[in-house]
DNA sequence: GTCTATAAGGAGATAGAC
DNA sequence: GTCTATCTCCTTATAGAC
């Protein structure tokens, strides 16, 4: 392994596969170190603790999340196709995880609300998805017509796939996330 | 506290109820027996092992969960009623629990698929509550229209529930359960 | 049932040498 | 950047005396 550069993303990188592979509280600063391959002193130079590696841990998959969407609608013209897709991009993102569910809900599950900034993070979060659902809903309703209110609309969608993700984390497949598109379909 | 009897059970309501607030891996033994005012010896003589306890939280919670919904739907005699009572049923409890969420949902989170014992319990939770609401819902059907598709309406309205519970967690609200007692009224 | 002692290991974090 | 040593504390679990 290269020794000297890109020491920082590699401890962040192998700290979220591992926080979300096995959960935070099951995951020691001694095998991130191992993993990533860099010394301890590395590990405390760039992250003065274990909590402040989750807070950019989640940082850096609110980013990764969002851009990797925008990236897979971008070709996308017609509104309600980016609904379809935006589940579509969940479904490949399970599946590509081994169905392990929402990096999101999983801390949240974890940590409850103790911690404010993690509350936070994970809130805004969820606010953000809410918001881009609701933008696109938006659309689909400036060129055709909803099957209920706007504000519903997008509570029950965000909602369904919500708990398609955790069902998927559960059963370790994409079903419901699968069935929640059939309905959306339906529903139009 | 008595000293002979009831301590198995204090034992489990114990543990149950700090596993539920501040986590399974978070709790440790020494936390429970303290709370629990029991000694160590006591604590394994009844469950050998940390994780035996977690099987025996599991089943318990299960079977407080749907002994607590029959009761709360007894009087009930409409079946869009008892529908609309099953969600009242889940705000109180959140209510009544800081709005921590599902205890399975949290388990599978911080446990993931690892242990097949638990996998089990959480995905067995997840289909009997699945088939109770199936069950109301054919009961609607049998008195009424519905909105879609039988199967495609049980799906969506377990989902909803599904995502609301986990925001109740995330928020520490049941805003998104009154939501979506609202959509499903106004579905009808 | 109670108590205390202890095993055996892992946690997060720090310090210093190279 | 690397390495090893160490500190303090906590973890699950067992054993034995009362």
């Amino acid at each position: 392994m290269k020794s000297n550069n890109g020491v920082r993303e590699r401890i962040l990188e192998t700290a979220s596969r591992l926080f979300y592979q096995q959960g935070f509280n099951s995951t020691g600063i001694n095998q991130i170190i191992a993993e990533a391959g860099i010394a301890i002193g590395s590990l405390y130079k760039h992250y003065p603790s274990k909590n402040d590696l989750l807070y950019h841990y989640l940082q850096h998959q609110e980013a990764v999340y969002f851009s990797g969407l925008d990236e897979y609608l971008g070709e996308v013209r017609k509104p309600i196709q980016k609904l379809i897709k935006l589940i579509d991009y969940r479904i490949e993102i399970q599946e590509q995880s081994h169905c392990f569910g929402c990096h999101f809900i999983k801390i949240n599950a974890e940590t409850g609300r103790h911690d404010e900034k993690v509350t936070q993070l994970v809130a805004g979060h969820k606010k953000k998805q809410r918001d881009y659902l609701e933008r696109i809903i938006s659309e689909i309703e400036s060129v055709q017509g909803l099957p209920m209110k706007k504000q519903n609309l997008t509570d029950a969608v965000f909602l369904m796939i919500e708990g398609a993700v955790v069902s998927a984390s559960i059963n370790g497949n994409t079903d419901d996330l699968r069935t929640t598109k059939k309905i959306i379909n339906q529903m139009f």
